[in-house]
DNA sequence: ATGAAAGCGCTAACAC
DNA sequence: GTGTTAGCGCTTTCAT
């Protein structure tokens, strides 16, 4: 097998304990005796095994980051700023994805690689309350996006309600009045969505209008074919808004597509806004009006509170700390808004 | 801390080798002993310690993955093929990304998770022959993506320029003279693009066409800002081709973002092809005709070859296998081609 | 400043 | 079928 501690030490006619402290960087050590030990490990091609240590100190500077799908550019964006902001903590981060399965999320909660995994940040869709009361994996976790829990663990999410009234705000003051929501969800799985769609009923009822629940569709899931079938079905059915509000960016660019093939044009016949900003959205033909969440701020709380609670600093109540969003309007909203500056945002 | 087998063995009166056996389903055990045992275990929350399992049987089951941008969906998607790929091994990827620094690259490939990962997936950007020739680290490694390299490890990639001659086929096909390509490197770093731009080359001089080389645009990277900035870039240096082929879809879709701006039609002024067939690209305004490697057999080809070194059932010599790939053509190069079903891929 | 030895939790040989 | 024991490679007291 491999070279070990023992074995450099022969070499260097020294005890494992000298390797170890060269190895690991200790202040007392002879100059002399460093290069000698250095020798041997050069000669050697000694690496130390991660594994063993991992075993004798209790822990393996591993934190898992389980998210929906990689296909989802939202995630993907966001799992590149959690590596970074893990990477400052001195830990790597195991990118998981529980391809928006129940099963998955409940496997990865319940620490399907027990020990490797300091601690875990997971981005849930179908985990409900009791399934996180009833975790038994010691391991830390903190919780990441819209859904809802009356469970003790650190959450980080975005005021969405207040984020979904700015996007429809906006549209109310472009004097749209017919907005449909696109995105919803049904029965046990109605949880993402549904404080973006508070949003959306909140602030129509501000301005005076009854919410519309006919303007509401439902989708299977939250890709690009989901908004585009539920744009066609809105139109289908004969309704005709004069905005569409997402649940996604991904939703809302699949809905332009359809309405594009419709030969309805963006925004002068119906104005969309998405939600994520992802970078693809600043590109589109029609550039999207969008929420965009601070992602950065977002992977840098979760991975923050993740690292108080593996070093114990952290208070016993779990955190809700609220990042930052904005609304960035562009062409699919005010035609000629964008200055032609995709790097903006 | 944690409940180990001993305190199982304990509370439930037998061996540790008995709980152990449980644990492991092993055959030889009574099923009154069995169902003792794993009482033992549900009443302690016993968790097996995978980092100390991993210390004895001298492997993990863990191989990483390690991808420039997780940005570039094309990446994304291939992480997520991969990770399904390796869960069917029963092995479980840790995803990383090098954010193209040469740095993070010699990092990833000479093994800094030592002896956690037992093997490595790596496309890399920057990486040399010499680079690889050097490596230390004796867990395995799989190459991915267009660079070449003379060094003995296995190799992953489709047949790129066969794949660029077939877009510059089509692109010659529909009667455009003057194709620019997008997304060409200088310098050390010019290897990525180089078999691309090799297609390029190749399938204009067997149409007797001479390459015009002031056609051919160098770009900071492979993102959607690069495909802008190159278009535009182009286009003020007052040439002004009928056709673009691009490195990528997103550097495609820059440059149609900037076609747009300028009022110049696609494909009716500009044809445009790209180059990896992500989602993004069915979706587009007007939809991009594409190259489309086989990503699932990609991943599939790269975990096998990874397993069979890892189970040391491959042959001595690298394998270089060539995964499929298909000219996908939508409106950007035809219009009216696309039939209006985006799902078709 | 360096050495000796115990032990992290598990699996695999071997004994009973 | 079940128990005993050694040891994977490392860090960490405790000596010296």
């Amino acid at each position: 097998m491999g070279v070990s501690l023992k074995d450099v030490a022969q070499r260097a006619g020294v005890s494992i304990k000298t390797v170890s402290n060269v190895v690991n960087n200790y202040q007392h050590v002879t100059p002399a005796m460093r290069a000698r030990v250095q020798q041997a490990i050069d000669d050697l091609g000694y690496r130390p095994n991660l594994t063993a240590r991992h075993l004798r100190k209790g822990r393996t500077g591993i934190i898992a980051l389980a998210v929906p799908e990689f296909g989802n550019p939202y995630f993907a964006e966001l799992a590149g700023e959690v590596v970074d902001a893990a990477a400052r903590h001195d830990y790597t981060v195991l990118v998981d994805h529980t391809a928006g399965l129940r099963e998955k999320e409940l496997l990865v909660s319940q620490g399907f690689r027990s020990h490797v995994i300091d601690g875990l940040i997971l981005s849930p869709i179908h985990l409900e309350t009791e399934d996180l009361m009833a975790r038994t994996e010691t391991a830390p976790l903190v919780l990441l996006g819209e859904r809802e829990y009356e469970a003790p663990y650190d959450h980080i999410a975005i005021d969405n309600v207040a984020a979904a009234r700015e996007a429809v705000r906006h549209l109310l003051g472009l004097g749209h009045r017919h907005i449909a929501f696109l995105g919803s969800r049904t029965g046990r799985e109605r949880q993402p969505a549904h404080l973006r769609l508070r949003g959306w009923r909140e602030e129509l009822a501000a301005a005076g209008i009854a919410p519309d629940e006919s303007l509401v569709v439902v989708t299977d899931g939250y890709g690009r074919e989901d908004g585009a079938t539920a744009m066609a079905a809105l139109l289908d059915r004969g309704v005709r808004p004069d905005a569409v509000f997402a649940y996604n960016d991904l939703i809302a660019i699949g809905a332009m597509r359809t309405l594009t093939e419709r030969g309805l044009r963006i925004p002068e016949d119906i104005a969309v806004v998405g939600f994520d900003d992802i970078e693809e959205s600043r590109y589109t033909t029609t550039t999207l009006t969008t929420i965009a969440p601070d992602k950065a701020a977002i992977a840098r709380l979760a991975v923050d509170s993740l690292v108080a609670r593996l070093s114990g600093e952290a208070a016993a109540e779990p955190r809700r700390p609220r990042p930052g969003h904005r609304l960035v309007v562009r062409e699919s909203t005010t035609p000629g808004s964008d200055s032609g500056h995709p790097e903006d945002h």
